[in-house]
DNA sequence: CCATTATTATGACGACTGTCATAAGGTGGC
DNA sequence: GCCACCTTATGACAGTCGTCATAATAATGG
């Protein structure tokens, strides 16, 4: 979530990366308008004339990139994955090693920022929660096409990808509370068998 | 979390109750001391009396006492199952329909609040977060402990204790965004049968 | 060159927050 | 009575928050 292209992005564009950056570290609450403008070396100024709808707007378009992100992220992995790795667990395996690198990277100072939203809902009664909803939605879709790319049947792909995002995001939560990545690879490790045996059974 | 017994409890036990209420529902950041205190039918001036660390402190034991209270249900739920059913399975699937029907009665208003306490850490740099870890650990362990009783390999109790606890937050999470219980029930339906054939290979 | 729009700058507002200082009740022991 | 102690009351402090009003500047198209 560090890496990003070459070309330059307009204010507006860094305004929302820096935005899901600073929520997933310090949550929404603890997320100031003019810390967001700060860290996205943005005119403060801009941020009323960008985002009209005020921080609302802002949380949501940062969590809606949030599960673009992640979505993405999907994808890369299973097109990345070797031939002679293309299983279920494999991939997982492959999530769960990057959001483990995250976590080592940034001494565990960020979390995931859908999570975060969530958690955090005392501003923006319903906006940003179905932002983050439709964040999740746009998580688990490619993560289930994936699945069933992978050998799983139709009707459990989307079973399968809710489970996984499911421990995903709670091993996350515990690895960050504990300071310590254990939970992820736990996971990582008995949910393996369980994907490949249900892509075995095509 | 909302039963309690029929003893009178003090004030100060009053203020740990509501925080981790109030915590669970608005997070941390967006929980204020004098509603803490309102919540609880409390004076205000007894939260500097009883918590002179501040609002750290009172974050602090309210996470600790989730984490006891979780740890509660784990074995309560053990205790209470009935004689044909002592499966893993089971007793995840009983866990998973009480935080179920929590979230059906408060009409998704309710998470965890040792998400909570982990997601906003902006504020008590490490006490907080050290508590949550507690927290969590406290929650595991009993869990882990039921898994064993239930006929799960003592080795491999500790593991899928991580994993249910890291899938029953993470489908919280999922469903507190999404308004819909699908995830937490998806989650027990696929976790089941890991469990039982874990522990049919005694 | 002008007019119109997009962007940025700046300061202020009211409403919070956690924390503290200070002092007042309340209660039991002597 | 009086003393000591636990508890509560109350107001104020400095700080931050999101938001807005207003104006200056930059860019754009005629």
């Amino acid at each position: 979530m560090t890496e990003q292209g070459t070309r330059t992005y307009s204010p507006r564009e860094r305004m929302v990366f820096s935005a899901a950056q600073l929520i997933r570290r310090d949550g929404v609450g603890a997320t100031g308008m003019r810390d967001v403008a700060a860290h996205a070396d943005a005119p403060r100024g801009s941020l009323q004339h960008y985002f009209p709808g005020g921080k609302d707007q802002l949380v949501g378009e940062a969590v809606t990139w949030a599960g673009r992100y992640a979505a993405r992220r999907v994808t890369r992995n299973l097109a990345a994955l070797p031939a002679a790795d293309r299983r279920p667990s494999r991939l997982f395996a492959a999530l769960i090693s990057q959001w483990t690198e995250e976590c080592l990277a940034t001494d565990f100072a960020f979390g995931c920022p859908v999570a975060a939203v969530t958690v955090d809902c005392a501003d923006a009664a319903d906006s940003a929660r179905t932002a983050a909803a439709q964040a999740f939605a746009c998580w688990r879709e490619p993560l289930g096409a994936a699945l069933v790319e992978l050998g799983v049947p139709e009707a459990r792909g989307a079973s399968l990808a809710t489970l996984l995002v499911s421990a995903l995001e709670g091993a996350l939560l515990i690895a960050r509370a504990e300071r310590d990545t254990h939970a992820l690879t736990t996971v990582a490790e008995e949910l393996g068998p369980l994907l490949d045996a249900a892509a075995l059974s095509h």
